[in-house]
DNA sequence: CGCTGGCACTCGGCCCCTGGGAGTGCTAAG
DNA sequence: CTTAGCACTCCCAGGGGCCGAGTGCCAGCG
């Protein structure tokens, strides 16, 4: 499927690419060589670049005008020609301070800092996502009354996500009940994750300690609607998203709100980096690959972060399909061990 | 200060608002008298538009062009000419639905629906405050170990908010003595006024209880470093500011990034709606009055809510300047009722 | 055989100009 | 005091022409 090209193209295409990148004009012949010694003539120049427009690696916007990366073509850069950059002790130490201080912060302030980190050194829009609902590990449970029967669930997981929702829970009166059952399912749950919490609570309502046991058979039924209910777009963190609006792509009025109307339908992005949360590792969507998601022209570089070698969660940054890709795969691979190194100190 | 104007002024003056405001095109004294049955010539029009104008109440953008309000005028129009516009039995309907399903859905749940829903009711962005921290009921602390000396502080207040932070506390090390200090401090706060929460911990800990029985000791110390801290944005919900990019005030790239990057100040709004939460009753702050908020052009309408005749937050609407302000002011107070409706049966 | 210089051609962007339309202010008459 | 008429102003959309950047192709050279 992949063409072979020689060195010369690839390095001229790489040229194109870069050039591209930074000043988002179509790039021309002349201009090209003068700026990169490439040590061949605008005449050269132009055949090769005819050549890579054959290859759907370059269009041209109109006749006669330079040209520009197709979203192929930055699949192939991505795939074969680029390198992800380190990143600069500069930025290092902006990014240390920014996700630093752990003072009273959980983890939702800590994706959050990520996000506004990312957005703010990538010039483009960082997000993230929380560890998965079912990733998680119980901790804690706890019901307190509010007023009437409704009943305030609590639930805590071992990384400090706190997660809570009012239930209906007529049966039982009194705090202390509340308390103890609280106690029995906390027993009976630490420690499980989440994904098998439900199972267990089935399990044990078939036990026979349940089947006498009025206190211990409200518990279970109160714990098992806790858990249903699937969290819509929570666990997804957003960051400032105006530096996106100084792109020259986003620079008219039809774009810039195309832009924030994809940005608002969070359950698609959530539903983009959860699946790349599941694969391990970075990776790159170029323009069209999200498939509708309506961020047209934009491209997303994910990668995950864990701790002690679990992946929790996934982060990245999205941006114009534009983008100096070997940067941001740098950035954001740095941002993601420098999040799960965080997230051990925690 | 304001001016008297007569009949014939007021009934001129409030159709060039209403002109304006429907169709955003300077309003032309031809137009202006075809449209309204005003019973007068243009020219007589145009002499009254004259004087509107020395008065500031209107302006043109250029001459020769037809007159819109200054800021100076949509305050003498939502003061002294408009009434506020009862809400049609359609919207309420639809109000009642989207905030209508509490299945499992606590305050914050509310808050994120009403805003939605005055957001797309109102063509603008809903906004709204979660009642202030101060203002609210302490019901039950929870301490929660997580690893190493990191305890995770669940505080839930009687309404069903749940705040949440990770602290410190090295000097206890088992989960049953964290749970004593929960019930410890749960017996000594249920319902105090976080308000007062601190200075009646801080009499506590010079009581001679604490001074001998080092957990009690060490709970109240956990408990006034989990209050400490504020916290910058929260309690702000913001409805889906894209139907503002609809308006044609918004319609380039200029003013549409403007908004956002005003958008994302969370601080300022927030300061902009707690200010309004303190006088109870609805408010309209029109352009340049809210100061430099970075809203050019934009015009907030606020009411408070609350339940059982307290006011717990505020919500309201922000768009252009050039808004249906007799409809914005119903909807916004309709919402404000139903909402606090809604927190009564919560 | 591949590279290069030259040349004609194409096309978008910008500026200028012009005509049309909407609206005003002024004046004089009812 | 109101109204009709009129001259004036100004914005805006559309058309034409110029300029520059860049291409494709061809012939010549190493």
């Amino acid at each position: 499927m992949e063409p072979t090209l020689s060195a010369r193209d690839r390095s001229i295409f790489a040229a194109v690419v870069e050039e591209f990148v930074q000043t988002a004009e179509p790039v021309g012949s002349r201009q090209l060589t003068k700026r990169y010694g490439l040590g061949v003539s605008p005449a050269t120049v132009r055949n090769v670049m005819a050549d890579l427009e054959d290859l759907g690696f370059l269009a041209q916007p109109h006749t006669s005008a330079g040209r520009q990366p197709t979203e192929r073509g930055y699949r192939y850069y991505v795939d074969h020609l680029m390198q992800a950059e380190p990143v600069g002790p500069t930025e290092r130490q902006q990014l240390r301070q920014r996700l630093g201080p752990p003072e009273g912060a959980g983890i939702e302030e800590l994706l959050a800092a990520t996000c506004q980190a990312l957005s703010v050194l990538a010039h483009q829009v960082g997000i993230a996502v929380a560890p998965r609902f079912e990733a998680r590990v119980f901790r804690h449970i706890d019901f307190v009354r509010l007023r009437g029967s409704l009943v305030l669930v609590v639930l805590v997981s071992q990384s400090g996500v706190v997660h809570h929702r009012p239930v209906e829970a007529p049966e039982v009166e009194d705090q202390r009940d509340l308390d103890q059952m609280a106690n029995y399912l906390n027993g009976l749950l630490v420690g499980l994750p989440l994904s098998r919490v439900r199972e267990r609570i089935l399990a044990e309502m078939a036990s026979e300690r349940a089947l006498y046991d009025r206190l211990v058979q409200s518990a279970l039924e109160l714990g098992q609607r806790a858990l249903g209910g699937a969290r819509g777009e929570e666990g997804l963190y957003c960051g400032d998203p105006t530096p996106l609006l100084d792109q020259p792509e986003f620079s008219t009025a039809a774009r810039m709100k195309e832009l924030f109307e994809a940005f608002e339908k969070k359950g698609l992005l959530l539903r983009l980096l959860d699946q790349a949360a599941a694969a391990h590792g970075t990776r790159v969507i170029i323009g069209e690959e999200q498939g509708g998601l309506g961020l047209r022209g934009c491209s997303v570089v994910s990668t995950t972060y864990g701790c002690q070698g679990r992946v929790l969660g996934s982060l990245g940054v999205i941006g114009p399909t534009r983008m100096p890709y070997p940067r941001m795969v740098g950035l954001v691979e740095y941002t993601g061990r420098l999040l799960g190194e965080m997230m051990d100190h925690l």
